[in-house]
DNA sequence: GTACCATATATCAAAACGATATATCGATTT
DNA sequence: AAATCGATATATCGTTTTGATATATGGTAC
């Protein structure tokens, strides 16, 4: 009952679609997943090792068309290590917000630095929302097909919650301008 | 230019009111700023010694009261490296929810195991969301003072967040018993 | 043909996490 | 008065993750 390394259960969790090279799941992980995961190539090719040697996954080296390249699938093991850890309802989930560390010790530079740092955070926000809802137009046309809804449901997180951030960036502007609520 | 060890900012922003030990400080990162931001004893007391050496804080090393304390204040050098760093707008946020990547793996699972950790999920939002607001409404009482604006505007994020975090949970619960939107 | 970028694997130092060890102080219980 | 227990307090250790870098090849644009 160890804690699972979580790069592990990632990892599992896109092979169980298709065989994939470190590159291609580092690739994966930065797309839809960034919104609410991360994993670097140095976590990605250390665990992909030990799951080999802990028969979770297989090396499917191919090298048909000349270049290296290591392929992996999952295994038997492997699908129970991942249905083993989705179906343990507990979660661990962490915010870590640089804005929000900057907002809080506000007190010790004036009002127009802690301002500027919301309505970076701001722009940063609206460029990511732009994104999530091109996804959400996307998604909701093929969501019959039974595997886009998780991802769909992943996509209207993000819009939900972003759209909050938006709302409170507004808020948190006035309130530092002197109105209070 | 290097990247600063955001746990000494973390630490600094704290010093910058009051002197501290490293244990008063875990308290403090326990309280308010767990919502988003942590740091560990592992983490805490490495980096209160190599901040003494770099001059950043002073030991007070206070053994009035007989028990072995050590209380750290904060340097005109590290006022400065903290005021450095909120001057910068730049801001790395983060968000970590195991949550959304069972979410997101969910193809692999029934939907009943899903929406159980969706479940499990709201629960705790709930709870938190209870615990902020009782929060927010301390706070509100004592706006005027300045420094419990920043204090407060944490909160309120953290509100409007967990708010939109409910409203996806009922619509993703839909989603998933077949009321496609 | 060469410059450039995407592909691909791998490693390393630094940072952070989480657990544990050790010990003392104060309050409550027996 | 002794024992227990939880809070205070410092510190370290193994593991995981990050972020940067090294190395090299394939494809393509000029």
């Amino acid at each position: 009952m160890a804690n699972e390394r979580k790069i592990d259960m990632v990892i599992l969790g896109l092979l169980s679609h298709e065989p994939l090279t470190g590159y291609d799941i580092k690739k994966r992980i930065d797309g839809a997943i960034r919104f609410f995961w991360k994993g670097s190539f140095g976590s990605i090719y250390p665990a992909l090792n030990t799951m080999e040697t802990a028969g979770l996954v297989t090396k499917e080296s191919s090298s048909e068309s000349g270049r290296e390249k290591i392929v992996y699938a999952i295994t038997p093991s492997g699908t129970a290590a991942l249905t083993a850890w989705l179906q343990d309802s507990q979660a661990k989930n962490e915010l870590k917000y640089e804005t929000l560390l900057k907002l809080f010790f506000g007190g010790a530079v004036d009002k127009q630095t802690t301002i500027h740092t919301i309505e970076m955070f701001e722009q940063n926000v609206r460029q990511e929302l732009e994104l999530l809802k091109r996804y959400e137009q996307n998604l909701a046309r093929v969501l019959e097909q039974q595997d886009h809804v998780y991802y769909y449901l992943t996509v209207t997180f993000g819009i939900e919650t972003y759209e909050g951030y938006l709302r409170w960036c507004e808020k948190a502007k006035g309130v530092l301008l002197g109105n209070l609520p």
